[in-house]
DNA sequence: CATGAATGAGGATTCATTCAT
DNA sequence: GATGAATGAATCCTCATTCAT
């Protein structure tokens, strides 16, 4: 009694989000089919008959925590990409550390689960952020590429495409990667040196061939 | 009847290795949770039952199916990196294509499943797949990187470990990921396209830049 | 309906019992092996998967099932046999009345199961068993028999171990072949009946001779 | 080939006999359900798919397995009994003898079975084994316990039947139960003795009161 | 709102039985 | 006759979902 007593201190209202937070690490850990509903409310600090008061069903939940999460992933950066007095480089960078710069756990945790939870669990879903996230982050980057090389500032002969999904995928999988970092002995990097030297390879890989390029890492 | 009839002509001997691949595609296309052991039944022209006289449980079935393929993925190619006669770039082209050049329907499937079917079922033989694939073939990248350095092939200050994940990681996710560009517009690119321009963008990012030492990353 | 209404008057704290008490006599009834789940389910008014609320799994309801019972089959007796004013047949009599006295329908179960139900299904519970129920009696009745020996009340030379053994198995196996009393024609005594007559003849195959000595068993 | 070939040498005729065999001792051991007809096969050196040869399915083979042990188990002993020259002592001390004196691997098997592998697995089998095997001889002494009343070899007063019931089930009972003694400790008495100690005890029960009997064991 | 007992569909696994070889 | 691959019914067990309290 006096730990339920405890429970209802936290305001009823915060509840879905919650659960939302739990289902997305749970799920991330242990994946979509091997959680049960009990494992989420387990985390939310409530019991799974709770759950049904928020959300449809299992499914349900798993879209809504991808959803929210998933949106903030991949958020606003427009203003960045805009601002053309700044070169394409500079706005490159940017973004490439607006998005993958620091990871947090919830990140991480939404990351794991749409790389490798959910594409036969909610396939729709996971297109659907493949549109919106990773297709729409290469498309944006392919573009400043190429706006870098009207400009002059990359080489013109460079296949802005597949630079841009290599970048984008390759940070990806090895954000989710680092995660077994401890048993899989050399599978990690420390993020700040991944984005880091994967920006400066970036840039490399684009700068003109014959003159120097105006490579400049301050940050 | 008819069916039956058919059944027969396959020799028994080849029912494991029927049955190992029909698993793997099952697995690749719906999950491994997704699948019941009838489903691969189906697909490889048997009953459930059938399965059990070759393999001990459904587990036992996955590890087998990974496992058997898997050593084929990432095969031999240590004469390749031990010729040292060949300038790095040529090796470095060689071993890549030899990897990613040509995906048949087989490869992409254990290469799905595992990138994004087992983590949460299987973690040890993802992990094993991990150390031995992925991480191995990055390992041996960088390895090449460099002595492409200190051939002076590639400039000194390239981070040789993030290049080589990048590649791989960005290669692999790629290569999944291309199963769904009808779905997801502009998601999709030539294998071809994707393993060649990936190539020059990795080794004009090595290339040497006119000035040198602009650069210097922590280690 | 109405029997959907009935199943809620009855308290869920009561669960567990009653399903241990189905699970009882339906294992009794048709053996372990041939008992589904669903089975006990029915017997005791729930589904199969209500019963995987209170037990972990068909071995473990099993179990929980004999302990219980066989706990209170051969129950507190120490007092009786201790109080050494009383001759030894006398407490002999008391002792063998409280166990084979009374049968009631769920200590027949109890003892069915254990002798001719689950030997091969629950190797260790029935060694457990034997143990502490027919071989604790046993060797009690043999210790009393001793004493009768030693203070001149029961001859010397009888084999009290062996006595003891064929009293208690011998009552035990009657018991639950009563059962088969209907079917097999001349099977069945009156409980009561039995154990007067196997006290009055055990005691007398105790009484002193005559003339004494005439068989002396190694040991 | 070479072992194929070895099997051979077995005469076919055989085997059922051999089948029959395996199949008591292997269910005697592991119980009815628990036993796979690929056990019975392996024990008799045959694979399964043998055993539909010689009978019909996996009841016919207890049924028949019983059946032909059962008779032999309490077979002839009309003569000994139909001997009215010799005292009713002398009679019991050799049926009791021929059934129970020496116990071979086999008939340890059929009774184990039939005693607590079997009732409910052929409840009919069982019922047959009751009235022809236990039953039978229970009423044999029995009635020869009354004659030896008659004739004033024994008390009258005797419990003819309880004293019939009591000694053969207490000395099938403890003969099953000999099988754990190492496990059970405490359990075991040696054989002969069981049968030596259990006939003496069962003669002085019957015993006039007063008068000293004629006891004489001389085996 | 929250709980947790109860339900029942779903799927892994076992194994008696069949049957082509 | 004998083999052993294949079948499929049977059953344990899990867990999403419901619902009385």
């Amino acid at each position: 009694m006096g730990t339920k007593a405890l429970r209802w201190e936290r305001r009823p209202d915060e509840r879905p989000q919650e659960i939302l937070d739990a289902a997305l690490t749970v799920f991330a850990e242990r994946g979509y089919r091997n959680t049960r509903l009990e494992d989420v409310g387990e985390a939310a600090g409530v019991t799974k008959g709770a759950i049904y008061h928020y959300f449809a069903n299992k499914e349900a939940l798993l879209l809504r925590a991808i959803e929210q999460r998933s949106e903030e992933a991949f958020g606003r950066i427009e203003e960045i990409v805009r601002d053309k007095t700044a070169p394409v480089s500079t706005r490159l960078r940017l973004v490439v550390r607006r998005w993958f710069g620091s990871v947090t756990k919830e990140r991480l945790a939404v990351v794991t689960l749409l790389l490798q939870g959910i594409a036969h669990e909610a396939p729709d879903a996971f297109r659907r952020w493949l549109v919106g996230g990773p297709t729409a982050s290469m498309r944006l980057i392919a573009t400043l590429v190429r706006e870098g090389q009207e400009r002059g500032e990359f080489r013109p002969d460079a296949d802005a495409d597949v630079a841009a999904r290599l970048l984008v995928s390759g940070l990806l999988q090895q954000t989710v990667w680092q995660q077994y970092a401890e048993s899989v002995p050399d599978a990690g990097v420390e993020q700040e040196r991944l984005v880091d030297s994967a920006l400066e390879l970036f840039l490399h890989s684009l700068r003109p061939s014959g003159r120097s390029g105006a490579l400049r890492l301050k940050r």
